[in-house]
DNA sequence: CAATTATGTTAGATGAATCTAACAATATAC
DNA sequence: GTATATTGTTAGATTCATCTAACATAATTG
């Protein structure tokens, strides 16, 4: 069984994969907040535990165990943060750092119990899918608001970044998953975008905003 | 802030403290499964930080700041329990574990949440008392029910033991909270009682379940 | 392609929480 | 009230997760 701080790297890994599946130590340190050597040593120790294939000067990458291992802190970690919404009227910015304490009790029966609750759900309330109990998270490809062209409608379907300042901001502007968001112009210069929703006739969206909203288009 | 590990030590202190307050380092090793030199750094540790009063080869005793610190802990752990039964359907056999977890976690908002949505309960699914948010612990002086004479009427008011089995062995007689029993008879030899309760007209219980069983007397 | 920069590794140290072996103090019991 | 038993302490080692300093490899770039 991983410790607590395996299972903290085990996460991150899976997170900094790129499409190879390949994490930089470098990139893994930065996420983790520690020195190389420390990651270098615990690589090593992931290797010997068989979570990932590690070669010196090497890029490390999950074992299929590590990806599975991974995919299930994420799962406690989404329901958790789904159920704290859910069932315990959380806002969504409060949930991330409760979240990712809840994610290391080992009581399958309690994660259980949250899905029971809440009809199994598939996604987390930042729009982030729940990997299921075999560890297969299902892949949805929505499209950056940044990427849609004047003119058409869409549904704020997930958000790309969860940090609690964006969640506020989105608080502020009265943004929340499912919200129908007429795209009235963009802005060549600054990829700035002004958007009709609800009762705001016309907000203006940085481009650093519209790169973190995920939507899906609604065709009519 | 104390670490998991200090935090279990100041909740088995708290536990084994004698009427003086006083805990015996081979207690603590016992109670904590360590050995008796573990303990010794360990209280070493906890005095610097203020948690205890140590004096070599006398037995320790919690500061005030240390008695507070453990019943918030105890308090987390008793809202826990009463929350994973009363909100999320579990057994009062199945909790302790998963508790013991919980109580580790640091989010005020978590624990206020499940006090407010249960009602500010005031006791534990097995009887024990909840500290308040001061750390304050409100004592109960319930008495066992092997000190109760035949003839009497008693409501089973809280368990003086929580383990697993004997829970169980509760649950195998339909033995729960608040169920009434009338004394019907004591065994002089062996300290039985036999009891009747529900639909139980006569069922036997023994002196150690007696001993665990703690009520209060029905005057009517 | 050689020089520089970025990335990764080794060596050695530290603090937390644990252990065993050996020793010391206190309590108990004839 | 000494002998024995119980309880507590010291010393020194171990494992985990971390660090810094120094060095090595790989990648980038003029």
């Amino acid at each position: 069984m991983a410790s607590q701080t395996e299972e903290n790297y085990l996460k991150s890994l899976f997170n900094l994969a790129n499409p190879q599946g390949e994490v930089n130590i470098s990139d893994l340190a930065n996420q983790m907040q520690v020195s190389m050597p420390t990651v270098n040593s615990m690589v090593k120790t992931l290797q010997k535990s068989g979570w990932l294939i590690y070669e010196k000067y090497k890029p490390v990458t999950l074992t299929s165990k590590g990806q599975k291992e991974a995919a299930l802190i994420i799962r406690k970690h989404r329901l958790t943060e789904m159920f704290l919404v859910n069932k315990m009227g959380f806002g969504w910015e409060e949930v991330h750092e409760i979240a990712e304490q809840i994610e290391h009790i080992h009581a399958p029966k309690l994660f259980e119990r949250m899905d029971e609750m809440m009809g199994f759900p598939t996604i987390d309330p930042h729009g982030s899918p729940i990997p299921d109990k075999q560890g297969r998270i299902q892949e949805i490809n929505y499209l950056s608001l940044s990427k849609i062209k004047a003119g058409q409608t869409v549904i704020l379907a997930a958000l790309a970044n969860s940090s609690t300042e964006f969640l506020e901001f989105l608080n502020s502007r009265n943004l929340s998953l499912g919200t129908e968001l007429h795209i009235l112009s963009k802005e060549a210069y600054d990829h700035s975008i002004v958007v009709s929703y609800l009762n705001h006739p016309g907000e203006t969206l940085s481009e650093k905003v519209c790169e973190k909203l995920l939507v899906q288009i609604l065709d009519i």
